[in-house]
DNA sequence: AATAACTTTCAATATTTATTGAAAGTATGA
DNA sequence: TCATACTTTCAATAAATATTGAAAGTTATT
């Protein structure tokens, strides 16, 4: 396999993945021409490259600096804008994780933490297993949560070693 | 709050988490549906609740059974399927984990050690980053592979309590 | 074998989401 | 100040995805 096609490939697959967890396939492709691509990247080379408009270019990398995986910089004496990924794959899932979860897992534990306080005056056998139900995920939703928050704080090597260990005996 | 709003709250906000992480709508609200019931429900009590067509309820219904979140069950002297859900949520977890690890990240592993062996005769700076992003890629997909192997072996608590010990310290 | 009670299918349609491209906006420098 | 080189916006359009509903299929009952 050759190089190019290598890159195509990886970039499919990049926007294949993001699509199926609820990320434009678009902005998971320039991500990963961004993150293959050793120098910085103009809206030009991007257009070029995924054969996209000027619009959706532009749209979908203001989302990735929006999700601080892409910076802009300056080029001396060139007056376009270029833009640089993130290359750290930790830094990435961290920061993806950070996002996902204030969009999405904050709001549900919220939401489960109220539902626990749903009016009880007559604790009918529904009533009872709602509230086991609600109880239960929101045990799981704390866990991850927590799981979620312990990888902010590590660093890759030690996470995996311990995570490992969990399941070496 | 009452008990009819908050089954109502939990079953949108799971269709909207659902649909969040490429999940049908539709699908997501039928299992949080068939979670908080005690009860078998039918295809009308469904399309009832839901406010959606027979062919819709059906169709989701066979996906949810596709992916053995909920099965079908016969009531005596009555010609109707009923549904009941899974109701463990530790079992519902790992079950979605395997059915997407299976579909989604199964293929991207074998995708990345293809991407390892590519023509290198002329090692160029792209090709040797390329070469790098890739194994770092590969890396973490086949560590959070031995995370999810390992969490579909594990029971509930023990997990949880291994995960919090790591970051106690 | 005919009818009734139900389920499944799928082409048509509606809805949601992504993309385009041209016009408007902004900064640079002659 | 004007022209040029660029970026941003957003209404229109296209593409992808979900939903409907009626017809066809299936199974149980008389």
């Amino acid at each position: 396999m050759q190089y190019k096609e290598a890159k195509q490939q990886f970039v499919q697959a990049w926007g294949a993945l993001g699509s199926q967890w609820g990320i434009n396939k678009t902005m998971a492709q320039i991500h990963a021409l961004m993150m293959v691509s050793t120098d910085p990247l103009s809206t030009e080379d991007i257009m070029d490259e995924l054969s996209i408009s000027r619009g959706n270019a532009n749209m979908n990398i203001r989302e990735l600096m929006d999700w601080a995986l892409v910076n802009k910089v300056f080029k001396a004496g060139e007056r376009r804008d270029y833009f640089v990924g993130e290359k750290d794959v930790w830094k990435i899932a961290k920061q993806v994780a950070k996002i996902r979860k204030t969009r999405e897992l904050d709001p549900i534990l919220k939401l489960l933490s109220e539902l626990k306080h749903i009016d009880t005056f007559v604790k009918t056998e529904d009533n009872k297993h709602f509230q086991k139900m609600v109880n239960d995920v929101h045990k799981l939703a704390l866990n991850v949560d927590r799981l979620i928050e312990g990888i902010f704080k590590a660093e890759e090597s030690w996470f995996w070693e311990k995570i490992l260990k969990i399941f070496a005996k």
